[in-house]
DNA sequence: CTGTTAGCGCTTTCAG
DNA sequence: CTGAAAGCGCTAACAG
């Protein structure tokens, strides 16, 4: 079985240009690496001989040898979720200007291959960033311990660092924004029961009821997407609350048509709050209110983690984006 | 439960697992690679020794020897654009159900980027793909020469595999779809004058205009987001049109939005069409009278092209789908 | 069937 | 300041 042909064709190698500037490999490799010791005039003749031949380093043979990549790998539970691709996004452009590659992973939504993925691309990386990983805690746990270095999202393990919406925070602002409407009869569509994400709101929602005994917030168990949102209409409906809290924007979307379809009026009849500020948000009719989480940031700021522990610094603490409250015409004063 | 070994210094290597087993280094490669000339009984031994050890072979020296990366490369404008992430998620699974790994790059829209980026990437895996890229034809054509194997998004370069959306067979589907409706005056909003896309569609729109002497077509320079399809919003008012033809999905969300605001009633007063169907195009009211582009598709094509030529298969032909007329409530009736 | 021996392309001691 | 030589961790000829 002959050699497969060489994946980057008759590369020009180190060696070659080592002959052609009539000196040795190691001093090739000084002179492009921009080494001080290493005569002017003859670095000036290798960076020659290098321009002419097209020369750059193989990035797999240095890496080798380095022990660095220059590279991280970032897994996302869905890359069609635009919350994910705002942070791998953010992400993304943040390493680049840092001249550090990306490379993604879709776990689609399955925590099996969460934990593979993570483990695999860690070995071709120099370090792995876990976004909104689904897991649970323990097994997180155990897994980021063999990831080192990595970089939490929206989820925290052990002294990982790790960066976050506060979803609890601006939870409960949207909370005190349809009290501050005259809302008591509030509905709140949970997400995926066990997720993280889901446990912070209900801790908010619990605060909240405990701060506002006036004030009743029922949980209707619902999903993640449009359809789980649209299919939640009638619940909402009969529940005869005058708001709805969605877990997020698509939720919100998909049971915003699903009543309006049904002839209920937004916000007249029912105030209708989302999550995330997604990009469409602003243009369902009437636009929705909801928390803008700041992605781009998540992701930017991921990377700044992680690039601080690939030069040795410290974890530091976690950091916490707090979403903004961004009022539309999906809220306004209940029912009288 | 014992730490697993540091994913830092201390790596098993394979003579961790020769030693264990009691073998040469060569056996205990032969044996995890799965050669049939090893001795099952030897196998068995090296196979518990690499589990013992908790060994997996450094795909980084594997990538040197090899030649392979097992990596291949994705170049996007935006990966904040849907289409772009739907391409790069319907790729992304494609190729992990090949156990190849993606590494993914944002050009920002800049084609200075994109040169380097593309010629970066290149030399870390083991063939790109350029997604919709911006390059002037003559420098695409250069490009590519230079990145073998290489896949094209929606562009096409000499023998170069290429999957692409027909752009123009799709807008001569929603103009025959306005016109059937007693459209006789349409505006199109087009986006980045440059662009191959934009310049399909010009052609469709050449070809109505030829059949159809009783309507006229008239263009708006515009731009390819929201914001530039609501700004348009009174520019299309002005032109007296009963129809708008969107560059793509955003652009007719936006305008959709700024007319609604002002006033026009959709599509009573104003017809308007997208492209793309994005996910949230259904959502809109009324929902968005679109062409489906099959992103998904498009994307796990282009990896099946990238594995094809990887695997030493010819080019092939270019694989052109066809984007789905996809009528919803945003057109109707021309006015009479 | 198995071990020994060259490298893959590069960086980095270690001597001169 | 420069070159020779020793690997980084792995695979694949090439003998046994």
């Amino acid at each position: 079985m002959p050699r497969p042909p060489r994946a980057d064709g008759a590369r020009v190698t180190i060696a070659d240009v080592a002959a052609r500037a009539g000196v040795s490999l190691s001093t090739v490799s000084r002179a492009l690496n921009g080494n001080p010791t290493v005569d002017p005039a003859l670095a000036e003749k290798v960076r020659d001989a290098a321009t002419a031949l097209d020369y750059t380093a193989s990035p797999v043979a240095r890496s080798l040898v380095l022990g660095r990549t220059q590279t991280v790998a970032v897994v996302v539970p869905d890359l069609g979720n635009p919350t994910f691709q705002a942070i791998l996004r953010g992400l993304s452009r943040a390493a680049a200007a840092d001249d550090y590659h990306v490379l993604v992973a879709d776990s689609a939504e399955s925590v099996a291959e969460e934990r593979v993925l993570a483990t695999a691309t860690r070995r071709r990386t120099d370090g792995v960033i876990l976004c909104s990983p689904r897991l649970p805690q323990d097994e997180l746990d155990r897994l980021v311990g063999g990831l080192t270095p990595a970089v939490l999202i929206n989820r925290s393990s052990g002294d990982v660092p790790s960066v976050r919406a506060d979803y609890r925070s601006a939870l409960t602002a949207e909370l005190e924004h349809l009290y501050g409407q005259g809302h008591r009869r509030i509905v709140y569509l949970a997400g995926v029961a066990r997720s993280v994400a889901n446990a912070a709101r209900l801790e908010a929602i619990a605060e909240f009821a405990a701060g506002h005994a006036d004030a009743v917030v029922t949980e209707i168990p619902c999903g993640v997407d449009f359809e789980a949102g649209a299919a939640a209409g009638p619940a909402v409906r009969a529940s005869g609350a005058t708001a709805a809290l969605a877990f997020n924007d698509l939720v919100a979307m998909g049971l915003l048509s699903a009543v309006q379809a049904d002839g209920c009026r937004v916000p007249a009849d029912l105030s209708i709050v989302g999550f995330d500020d997604i990009p469409f948000a602003r243009y369902t009719s009437p636009p929705l209110t909801t928390a803008a989480v700041p992605a781009n940031e998540l992701g930017a700021e991921a990377w700044a983690r992680m690039r601080g522990l690939l030069e040795g610094a410290e974890p530091g603490h976690p950091l916490s984006l707090l979403p903004q409250l961004t009022v539309r015409g999906s809220t306004g004063p209940a029912p009288v």
